[in-house]
DNA sequence: CGGTATTAGTCTACACTGTAGACGACAAAG
DNA sequence: CTTTGTCGTCTACAGTGTAGACTAATACCG
């Protein structure tokens, strides 16, 4: 509606005449990037068609030009969330600190992206950037004296905890104390919980949904699941 | 529309006069059950208000009698599916039994109900009867002598690798064939794999979601899954 | 039983969604 | 210059969730 009256001001200030306001054309890239950093803002549901489209100062339908339409346009989103996790770390042969980075990177995706968790686990999407991530950790699993069934147990395993469980603890995620090392809630904390439970839950399980999630996730608590994970792989693979 | 004449014809017939068709008034449950069942046969897109009241023969509107918005229909079917699980099996002492039957229940339910998937696992939401569930597998383990943090996060790991796991492989569930023990693609599967890949997938990648997600899921499969966190669990109990 | 309060169902209306289809502005190729 | 193809725009439409006022059915209490 207004995009384009402004720009006949001056034609030398942007790239080309009548293009979107921000000077440079519309591409996928671009498009992504903003539809993620809505989603980050304000929640999967404010990602409307027009709501971007005025977000990039450009009509609705420009989008369909990049993507065929939203579903398309989500699963660009998914795809663009697995490229932030890097195929390889440092010490990128030794299996266990692969998979410990793997997980590492898919929970501070996660971490970044709280509100794109939703996304990311209900279009179970295998982009591009997704099998270049797992292709490496499937190689060098495999390489450690894992058959390939095996490894993609293992890879899946570690992939699979990582998003759900973050998922999980960063929709219940608690306004954040100073850290309170026991086990033993902290009043305050304990009422947002409940808040966020159906209304009528009894005070047993109120008390079961603190344990499975607690109010602050440290590094450690994660490092806690990876372990657990490459000791069961380590222990299946010492048995044949 | 057609809700209110043709009941206008005989009145004995039905429970009371002018309720709907089916005799029985609306209730929550009958409301969740007939939601669930049309995400089971047309997706969770089809799963519209107004789908549903044309379903139960009752105006759009009425639904908002049991139910306060959409939001809360979809938490109560997740609802509904976490109620699927039971919580204790045969043998609901051992922990190992436990664990195993929270998983195995976990990924029935997402075998009984595939469309369903995308929506348990993008509401992460801890219904009563999810927190029913976890608390007695929480209390098993427990008891077998892990902490309680121990505990939760076992319990955690069986049950996001149960959901999400079992989610990628639904959602890439490809035409069942004989069996093929061997890892070595199935011609025709392959090619159904491939389409469900972006179309510039290179062919190393497609090979990797093949990996990944192979194509027939048998028990034993899964079963190797769990045994892994359970060795994982139990290293972890012998080390302190 | 009658009268009254509460609920369950209905109708209408509205703001908002995704997107088809026709059209204009521009760049590149011939 | 013309042609061709791309990118952005406009208009329009069917379908969505749901607020608000109205009506019929039930539950309750004397």
């Amino acid at each position: 509606m207004a995009a384009r009256d402004a720009g006949s001001g001056t034609v030398d200030e942007d790239r080309a005449g009548r293009t979107g306001r921000r000077g440079q054309r519309l591409n996928r890239n671009r498009l992504l990037e903003t539809a993620l950093h809505i989603v980050d803002q304000h929640g999967v549901d404010a990602l409307t068609m027009r709501r971007i489209a005025t977000e990039l100062q450009v009509d609705p339908m420009t989008i369909y030009r990049h993507v065929k339409n939203k579903d398309a346009l989500l699963d660009g989103v998914v795809e663009q969330l697995w490229s932030q996790v890097w195929p390889q770390g440092p010490d990128s042969e030794e299996w266990k600190a692969v998979l410990s980075h793997l997980g590492r990177g898919l929970r501070d995706v996660m971490m970044r992206h709280p509100s794109a968790g939703p996304l990311l686990l209900s279009r179970p999407v295998l982009p591009g950037s997704a099998l270049v991530v797992l292709k490496h950790a499937l190689d060098v699993v495999k390489d450690a004296g894992f058959t390939e069934q095996e490894a993609a147990t293992i890879v899946r395993c570690v992939s699979s905890v990582a998003l759900s469980d973050s998922a999980l603890r960063v929709t219940y995620e608690l306004p954040q104390r100073p850290h309170n090392a026991s086990g033993e809630p902290d009043p305050e904390q304990l009422i947002s919980l409940t808040q966020l439970l159906p209304p009528d839950t009894p005070p047993d399980l109120v008390r079961v949904a603190w344990t499975i999630c607690p109010p602050l996730e440290t590094d450690d608590d994660f490092g806690f699941t990876l372990d657990l994970i490459v000791a069961g792989a380590e222990h299946l693979r010492n048995r044949a």
